[in-house]
DNA sequence: GTCTATAATTAGATAGAC
DNA sequence: GTCTATCTAATTATAGAC
């Protein structure tokens, strides 16, 4: 026997997941609410009466990925320990391009809302984005002077593009090479690769 | 006086030239054939006339963005002279990063496209990727033993990242980092980190 | 070739029965 | 809390006047 207040945490649980998945492959507008209650088994009605509109959705959609990338990675890195700083910002990129991997959806929202000047990129940025940023560019100062301060924003993009996008073109990857990149030798190939060219 | 045949050439290179536009800041859902029409200053209706439908309209712009990758990155890249096999590469992707910061469209229709498996991914892998991976391939067959085979999907879908992210995210890089990467400054220190990162 | 009017779908948000 | 029915607005594609 199910609490109401239980049901209810199911219910919003199950329509965020679903959100998930339909807004990282479809994009924000080509996901209908109704695509994304059929996808949660619900119906189109209940996404209004528990989030008021599809950018509230969105939002918690937005909030859960990066939920995930902070506890996610935060905790592997904090479990990370190694003497040479080189060694350590090397497993450390290893650890991103593998969250990537598993996680395509964050890189897909960010570019999807990223070309726009609109309000779900800013509050994006604002709410999400410059505290990841601010995380990176502390990481960067942690290599003394082995970049300098102007070319961070270069770097970060370098980064997450380099990373990512082999993940989030996943379909097209296969078509275009014949490669599965989400397979788990082709990550760990990706991520070695990524990870001995920016840290040599 | 213009003659129906200079009419009908000039109306649809407006449109073309009105979706391209659309299309990458927008994606191909959220960019009504109304709104494109009211960008090339006439009417829906002609649209429909003009192409026979939002697809079709699409693979045209499709078609004069890659068009334009095609004439103008091989124009350049064939008046590139240099015994130093090292120094053309790199100066062959500082002017892919150059080509990608001047026409963002490029990578945002690939990513738009990339994440699905539909129709229009495929047309796009098949009829305009093939070839240009193709070149890639070529490309990295001509440094000799310095890229393994198998590397190659990873090598190029790192350097598509790496070199167009930042260009294609452009508001978000702006109100996250201050840099606005369409400066003439910008694009040559991205164009130079990439270019010394991939051929050190 | 151009443009307006409109048909047929589909979208997000609301109302009310249960 | 859930689900169905419905409202309003916006979409693509079509028809027909000029």
């Amino acid at each position: 026997m199910k609490s109401r207040a239980q049901q209810r945490a199911d219910t919003r649980e199950r329509i965020v997941e679903a959100a998930i998945g339909a807004f990282a492959e479809l994009g924000f507008n080509a996901a209908s609410t109704r695509e994304i209650a059929s996808r949660a088994n619900t119906n189109q009605g209940l996404i209004t009466y528990h989030f008021r509109s599809k950018d509230e959705l969105w939002r918690a959609a937005a909030d859960r990925v990066f939920g995930r990338l902070q506890t996610t990675l935060g905790e592997r890195l904090a479990r990370l320990e190694s003497d040479d700083p080189r060694a350590f910002a090397r497993e450390a990129i290893r650890e991103y391009v593998r969250f990537s991997a598993a996680h395509p959806e964050l890189f897909r929202l960010m570019v999807d809302e990223g070309k726009t000047s609109e309000s779900r990129m800013q509050w994006l940025v604002d709410t999400h984005l410059k505290p990841l940023y601010t995380g990176f560019v502390r990481f960067g100062a942690a290599f003394g002077p082995g970049v300098e301060e102007s070319l961070l924003p270069h770097a970060y993009y370098v980064l997450a593009g380099a990373s990512s996008l082999i993940f989030a073109a996943a379909p097209e990857c296969r078509r275009l090479t014949g490669l599965s990149p989400e397979t788990r030798q082709a990550v760990e190939t990706h991520a070695e690769f990524v990870a001995r060219l920016l840290v040599p």
